[in-house]
This record gives structure tokens, C-alpha cells and sequence, in this order.
DNA sequence: AAAAAGCTTTGACGTTGGTCAAAAAGAAAA
DNA sequence: TTTTCTTTTTGACCAACGTCAAAGCTTTTT
């Protein structure tokens, strides 16, 4: 097994700890497109994120897809599903090959939970969650869809230009038709331009007056 | 100033430590509809509840209130504001009138967070809110109309009958026009049933159908 | 029991954003 | 530079919900 004092969250732990920890976990590997859980599944194991990415998303009643977490190596991945014994509340999918640490449960929430260094790990990690969960609900149901799309321009300004218009609609959970027409809204309310084939933001202020 | 063991956060510190925490806190009282804090407001203290209902929600283009979650005494408010030290996501207002210990944030993260029945309480508080944001999502962003009213009409028999129509349709944020419209396709469809001046639910199942 | 006030339902209509198909514009390959 | 393939835009149309106003019911008050 590697080094698993290399994950962050068990940099502090002393030797005789981390052999602890390595004898209650797995690794294991996933190919990209793989499902690591469905939402429903019981949650078994805590499970580390060390390489790869992985979005957790749940499917609305038209079939869009609505992203909860893309997740970078080294996250604690759904938590919840264990700490509150209950299924998990969205679906898991690699979005490139990737690797896990499953880490059983039971035996970690008795010798590790109240490490000190540990759970204050765990408290960022669920506050960082939880951060990105409003965001979720801001964007999706706060916002209406010009807002979400100024938004976006607004503070990923390079994805803007450079991505396909089809991947952004996707991120934003729009159809490409809708981004077309109001990214043509927004040309008329003169805060982009076309220029070659793409777009100029030339109101940046008017971009923001849109979504707050 | 009362007596702060009482509250389950800290039903475990020593006395000397109780002392201490007393020191950096302050409890005051709110009357109903009193705001506790605004959505962008800085984050001074640690909130703790002890005393009434606080709603916390966001407010959406159309100007309904989106419902982030609804507390009742002895829960922490809002931590990651603090954590993340950022604005409030959200805003809080008292539904009833209601008491709040404010903790001094910077000295309770030093002296405290790291005692590990502190962070353990934290961490059920995270996660509770985790589940709770991702109710939230499940219900307004996957569900369709019709699927959340079966949805609360199956968990809630007894606020369905009781409650008014105009006061389960806040709830849900939808108008009441539509909610009453779904009842009248939930009657054709034979779930439900008027009897008298109410409804009668004659068919679960068929609820359950609706929103799963 | 009649009148007033408060809810709920219904109808007409508007807005937002999705769907499908076709046209237009760009990029890549030949 | 043609040709071909991909992406974006446009138009016509649809479904879900919201809005507003009027009509029907209930409940409360007098």
C-alpha cells in the first residue's frame, strides 16, 4: 500500500497510528465513467479520494443531471453517508480514472474520530460542503437563468471564452439553445460584443448588476 | 448569566473550562420576527440557540423565501460562517421570539474546538446540515410540483389536513393556485377524496408513485 | 340567520425555459 | 480551397408555473 501519511488528513498521526489506519483501509482503483456509489446505497466505508475526479450528482425529473461536488484528490467523499448512518443521497461517478482509500467505518469512528486533528479536518471538510451545497441552491434555484449564466461569466471569464458553448450550458444546467439566446440578450444590452468568433465583455459592472 | 452547562454542546467541559467559555460569551434576546442576522453579514460570534424557532432562507427573483432550514433550540447557527469566515449565506429572523448565547468566535476556536466532544458535536451539526441542504435540493430543484406535494402530503398526513392550503403552499414554494390545481389532479387521479371540508387520502401508494 | 371577512378554486393569460428541426457559422480534413 | 463535420443560432412550438381577477365556499362576527 503507498504512503498513506501523504493524505492530508493523516499528516499528523504518529507511526504506530498510521499502521492502525493502513489495516482498516483499501485502496482501490476506478476507470473513468465508473460509478463508485448510486444514491441509495448503504455507505460501508469512509471513503478518501486520491486521485482522479469524481462528481456526486443527483438526476431531476427531466433527466438533467444537477452536480452536488466535483471533488479533487484528497476529499473525504460523502461523509454524511456514514456519520449519520443513512444512503447516499446522490450518485458517484469518475469523471477521469481514479483512485479511493475505503477506510472501514465502524473501527475508524471508534480510534479516530476524536483525534483532535482529525476531526477538525472533518469539520472543514463538511463545512466546505456545506459551502458549496448553498452554492448549488443558490445557483439552481435562487437564480434565474440570465442571473446564472452573468454569473458565470462574470467570475469565469476565461472558461467563458475558452470553453464550448455546449459544455458551459452543461455546467450551468441549461440547454445550449437557452445560453445562445441569452448570451444574444446579452449582446443587445450591449455587455458583450462578438469579436472574431468569440465575445468581449464590456460591461463587467452591468454583468454583475444582473445576478445581485 | 444561566447556566451554560445546560446546553449539550457543552455538557462535557470541566469547570474550569465552563468558566472560560462563559467569559467570552453573551446571551440576548430577540422578539418574533427579529432578524439575528442578514444574508452578507460579517460573522463576529458563534451563534448557539437556546431559546425559540429561527428560520434561515434566501430569497429567490420572484421574492419567495427559499426555506434553508428551520431551528429549534440547542443547535449552532450558521458555524461555517465562522469556519470559512465568510458572510452569511443566508438570512436568519426568529419566527417566535427567542435567546442566543454569541460566542467570541476567535477565542472558542483557539480554547476550544479542538476538545474532541466539542468537535465531535460539531461534526453531528455539519452533517445534520448537509442532509437538511440536501433535502432542500431533492425537493426544489429535482422534484416537479406535482411530485413534491405527494412528497409532503405522504410525510405530513396530519399538516396536509390541518394546516391551510395557502400556508402548505408557502411551505413548498409554490402559489396556491397551483397547489390547488394539483389537488384537483390528485383527486381525478383517485389518490385523493373530498369529504366533507377536507380531503381524504385514499390511495398512498399512489402518492408514493408520484415522487419516487 | 344574515352579513362580512377570509380562503380556495377557476379561468384567462404571461413568462421562462425546454424540445425539435433546420439554417448558419466555424473548424478540421481532404 | 473545397468538402465535411461539428457547433451555434434561430424559429416554431410546448409544458410548467406564476399572476391577476372573479367566482365559490367557509368561517366568523354581529
Amino acid at each position: 500500500m503507498e504512503n498513506i501519511r501523504n493524505f492530508y488528513l493523516f499528516k499528523n498521526l504518529k507511526e504506530n497510528q498510521l499502521q492502525e489506519l493502513k489495516s482498516i483501509s483499501v485502496i482501490k482503483e476506478y476507470k473513468k465513467g465508473s460509478i463508485l456509489f448510486y444514491e441509495g446505497d448503504k455507505a460501508k466505508s469512509l471513503i478518501l479520494l486520491i486521485a482522479g475526479i469524481l462528481q456526486i450528482y443527483k438526476t431531476d425529473h427531466r433527466g438533467n443531471k444537477i452536480v452536488l461536488h466535483t471533488f479533487y484528490p484528497q476529499e473525504l467523499i460523502a461523509e454524511i453517508a456514514n456519520f449519520e448512518n443513512m444512503p447516499y443521497p446522490a450518485t458517484a461517478e469518475f469523471m477521469t480514472s481514479g483512485k479511493v482509500v475505503h477506510i472501514d467505518y465502524k473501527k475508524f469512528e471508534e480510534k479516530f474520530l476524536k483525534n483532535p486533528e482529525i476531526s477538525f479536518t472533518i469539520i472543514k471538510s463538511l463545512s466546505n460542503k456545506i459551502k458549496y451545497l448553498e452554492n448549488v441552491i443558490t445557483n439552481d434555484i435562487v437564480l434565474s437563468s440570465t442571473a446564472r449564466v452573468a454569473k458565470f461569466i462574470y467570475k469565469h471569464e476565461d472558461e467563458f471564452l475558452k470553453l464550448k458553448k455546449n459544455e458551459i450550458a452543461t455546467i450551468m444546467n441549461i440547454t445550449p439553445e437557452t445560453l445562445s439566446r441569452i448570451i444574444g440578450k446579452l449582446k443587445k444590452l450591449k455587455i458583450l460584443e462578438k469579436e472574431r468568433n468569440n465575445y468581449k465583455i464590456i460591461n463587467r459592472e452591468g454583468l454583475r448588476s444582473l445576478f445581485e
